[in-house]
DNA sequence: AGCGACATTTGGAATAAGTCCAAAGTTGGA
DNA sequence: TCCAACTTTGGACTTATTCCAAATGTCGCT
């Protein structure tokens, strides 16, 4: 898509093909993908894409502030394209990450703490997801 | 101490030496130590301590209930004796993490989450801390 | 077009955190 | 005392990530 290839520009990033490649689908994704599923995901299209160039892209794209960068489960960082402040829910059962939106939460007080300067918040909330409801269409 | 022997005792945990050692540090601290900081403080005082050791100590309290394990910065997970419900900041410069009483924070609607068993959640906020005021004395 | 400076990519080696394993040591109770 | 179960251990292994130095690509200039 030619879209990407302006907002790499705007955001002062070469676009090369590889950066293009991994921006496609990391800047677009409504998972919050490892780096290892970045790589396989690109990798399907672009298959001579290293998996160095993944990690310096994405540590590339998140100076940038195109891409947050968190752990949420033990043992690696994913990587998120939803870069407004939300908050998060994670899958207990799955692993899966899901984004809860920011005014869902009221939040009150995590930005007056004494002897701290707060630079950002999230609420991180743990659990299983009910038993999937009878095959209906969602929403 | 020997108040350690006896929780360890009343939670179903055979007191080995290297278990005790394990908890007297870790159940102590008041800080979110990974399991190498556990493993060079308590080889202190028990040198001949193994690192598979303090892995399996530090599972076996999280399972017993006694840690809590989490990851809030990539690569390392940190263990936590206060197993009652509280926030987390991380201090962006050193990486310190510091308890927020839960009761320091408001949050509404965290366990209300269509489709979803909450089991637990906490705040996660980031930042810096405020330059050292250092009330007496001069540096 | 050709050239040089610089940026980017690459495969593989190196690290770092954690897990696995099979042998050795320890222990509590019959 | 003896033994079966439990625990510990060093080291090999795995996984995620970083580092590296060589190869490749880009861009402006002539
Ligand atoms: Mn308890
Ligand atoms: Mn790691
Ligand atoms: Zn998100
Ligand atoms: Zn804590």
């Amino acid at each position: 898509m030619k879209q990407v290839v302006e907002l790499l520009r705007t955001h002062a990033i070469q676009p090369s093909a590889q950066r293009v490649a991994v921006a496609n689908y990391v800047l677009v994704t409504k998972e919050h993908p490892t780096a290892e599923q970045v790589f396989h995901a690109v990798t399907a299209t672009f298959p001579t894409l290293s998996r160095a160039t993944v990690y310096n892209t994405l540590h590339l794209f998140v100076k940038k502030g195109l891409l947050k960068q968190f752990a949420l489960t033990e043992g690696v960082s994913v990587f998120d394209p939803h870069v407004e402040p939300h908050h998060h829910f994670v899958d207990d059962e799955t692993g899966a990450i899901v984004d809860i939106p920011w005014d869902r939460i009221r939040v009150e007080g995590a930005d007056d703490l004494p002897g701290i300067d707060v630079r950002d918040f999230q609420v991180v909330i743990r659990g299983k997801r009910h038993r999937r409801r009878t095959t209906n269409k969602a929403t």
